[in-house]
DNA sequence: ACACCTCTAGAACGAACGCTCTATCCAGGC
DNA sequence: GCCTGGATAGAGCGTTCGTTCTAGAGGTGT
């Protein structure tokens, strides 16, 4: 155990690591993002990464990814709640998404996806905290659709789904500079969704 | 303009590295595929990649994004032409990225995914060849739609959706190691496309 | 006062990066 | 025969990569 000081401080410089890897990630990927350029943006010296992380780069990218997942569950819990209706809930998250995108710039999107695709060969850390963190947004749009009087194997293909489907229109929306393809994707599921009432 | 064999030699060896960096950039990444792994992979030197593509690594890129894109715009429009029914078209497309994929041992996605989220601050080149892939694509599913008789506004706002809808699942499927994101996705497109009937 | 431990600090290492450069090979034109 | 220019070949440039290492700062328990 550590004391309070201790806590305080070792948290403090060992949370603006992973925030600021998680950031950095999302925005250029596992391999395009260093580990000095990690320490430097989160005002640490390289001893304090590997101190914190002796397991080097792959154990940090493994802990922002896993904040970013919670970040994002957070995000969609919210945007879940906004409406009674799931296909109505569903096509807000869309929309917010879409704005938050552009108010970014375009460039800040899905939290994980370019870390998986970058890292499918190896790096299974990597691969694996990716996997856990689609499961869980998959997850609460599941229980979302399960609490409107959805059947168990319907709630779960759409929730596969509908974060797909999601994930793709966001990067589409990405390379295209365009809010459309995430509004498009939201109108769609939500007739997807209302189409089983 | 060449000589016969000029050009016969010249085209092999600039495919080579076209058809090499594809390969290596859909597994690999942009930023993680290197021009001296091109150059080894391809067979061809460093001065030959020089050569044919003074522009350096993006140029390399540019092409290899192009080819690939060229590529599953034929295996899309092979696969939309399998049924009449563009529900069950869609659905046959979905089936088939999912069995390629596992063939590939989950690791062959789509080309233009991971260099396009890798690359989204700055090289544009690159973002613009992913854009019109993206787009080609859209128009292919458009088209199919179009010839069955859907309106133009939800042709276009469907092909959008659906395109983006197997790219997340593509990704969802890879870090899952499973068919079922491909299939599911399948399914649910092809029931939104008959809800339109 | 002293030892101890967590955390910070950054120099240094070998490897790999993208790219430039010169040298060589070889077919076609004169 | 010689010259020209496309194509091949790879050594070497400066830089950055991830990682390791030693040194010291700052606080706590005895």
């Amino acid at each position: 155990m550590q004391t309070a000081t201790a806590t305080a401080s070792s948290a403090g410089t060992r949370d603006r690591i992973v925030t600021t890897a998680a950031r950095l990630i999302q925005r250029q990927g596992y391999v395009g993002t260093g580990i000095k350029q990690i320490a430097k943006e989160a005002q640490a010296t390289l001893g304090s990464v590997y101190h914190f992380f002796p397991g080097g780069k792959e154990a940090v990218a493994v802990a922002a990814i896993g904040h970013s997942g919670a970040e994002f569950a957070a995000f969609l819990r919210e945007a879940l709640d906004s409406a009674e209706d799931p296909a109505e809930a569903v096509e807000n998250c869309a929309v917010r998404l879409a704005v938050e995108l552009r108010a970014s710039g375009w460039i800040d999107g899905c939290p994980v996806t370019a870390a998986a695709l970058e890292t499918l060969g190896g790096e299974t850390g990597i691969q694996q905290a990716c996997a856990e963190a689609l499961r869980d947004w998959e997850r609460l749009v599941s229980e979302k659709l399960l609490g409107a009087g959805f059947a168990a194997a319907d709630a779960r293909e759409l929730a596969t789904t509908v974060i797909g489907a999601l994930e793709g229109a966001e990067v589409t929306a990405q390379v295209n500079h365009s809010e459309e393809p995430l509004r498009m994707a939201g109108r769609q599921l939500a007739r997807l969704i209302r189409s089983y009432a």
